[in-house]
DNA sequence: TCCAAAGTGAGAATCAGTATCAGTATTGTT
DNA sequence: AACAATACTGATACTGATTCTCACTTTGGA
């Protein structure tokens, strides 16, 4: 999806929520589009230090319930933010147990669909109705071996 | 594992890092035994009521160390626990985004040794070397419908 | 141009989790 | 058994990421 095409579909999602697609979501949204995997608050705004803390959490959630933005939790203090699958292309995480960083990573089609396909069957063994999975590998990155 | 064995284990994991397998910390892995699935502070303090919140913390924090017990982080405000896998099984977790629940499930083995394999050349190819996965399946709870 | 509704940002408040520390329990030693 | 050294406990204070508040600003429609 083109910087274009991205930026149409997150103002059609606000449109519809009856919110505005204002510059400082414009540059967050913007941010978000930078760096190889989520990111936090912190360098959300090292990105653009026109942004205003409390005003980014606030759009982060507004961008998040209207289905623009996913956050992340990786188990360190922070959270982290990225575009959501549907504007980017569905991807899983390399979490560094080491330094904390996070970066993207995809799957095979193929691996992907007969994992999907075993997880339906579990869940629903559990009266599981399942909508998404969230795969993550911990380990450690380049920089930190 | 039975749940001598695993008292045994718990001790000498404890013993190796000179830390002392107290009554405190018996009760927290009793109640984690207990459960079909991480469970929160309130859960635990809930299980046992003789349990002092703050101890309870720096107990778990000090499981985790010794490699007794594993944080768990869903997404929503708690962070959860449970006993680490080499006490228990390799198993991954269905998340209930409606109301936060969680409970254990598992895979096939095939299908987990399929999916190790594509995750360490997709990490490699990084970078990246990998020590575990994390898979999580999120949906809607029996309850929740 | 005016108005009403939506958005902003600086600071206060919240709250899960962590640190402190005086008192208690456990271990090893004599 | 008594003692000292060390670990543990739990009430409480503190921390820090995130959320809330509210006076002010911006936006879009009439
Ligand atoms: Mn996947
Ligand atoms: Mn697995
Ligand atoms: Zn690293
Ligand atoms: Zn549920």
């Amino acid at each position: 999806m083109s910087d274009a095409e991205v930026d149409n579909e997150v103002a059609t999602l606000l449109r519809n929520a009856e919110q505005r697609y204002t510059t400082g979501r414009r540059r967050v949204v913007t941010a978000l589009r930078h760096g190889t995997g989520p990111l936090t608050m912190a360098q959300i705004l090292a990105h653009d230090a026109s942004l205003s803390q409390s005003s980014v959490y606030r759009n982060l959630t507004i961008l998040e319930e209207v289905g623009a933005v996913t956050r992340i939790v990786t188990g360190d203090d922070f959270s982290r933010y990225e575009l959501a699958e549907h504007l980017t292309e569905h991807h899983h995480h390399l979490i560094c147990t080491s330094c904390g960083d996070v970066v993207d990573f995809s799957l095979d089609d193929q691996v992907e669909s007969t994992l999907d396909s075993s997880l339906h069957v579990a869940a629903s063994a559990l009266g599981f109705v399942a909508s998404s999975h969230r795969l993550d590998l911990l380990g450690t990155c380049q920089n930190c071996r």
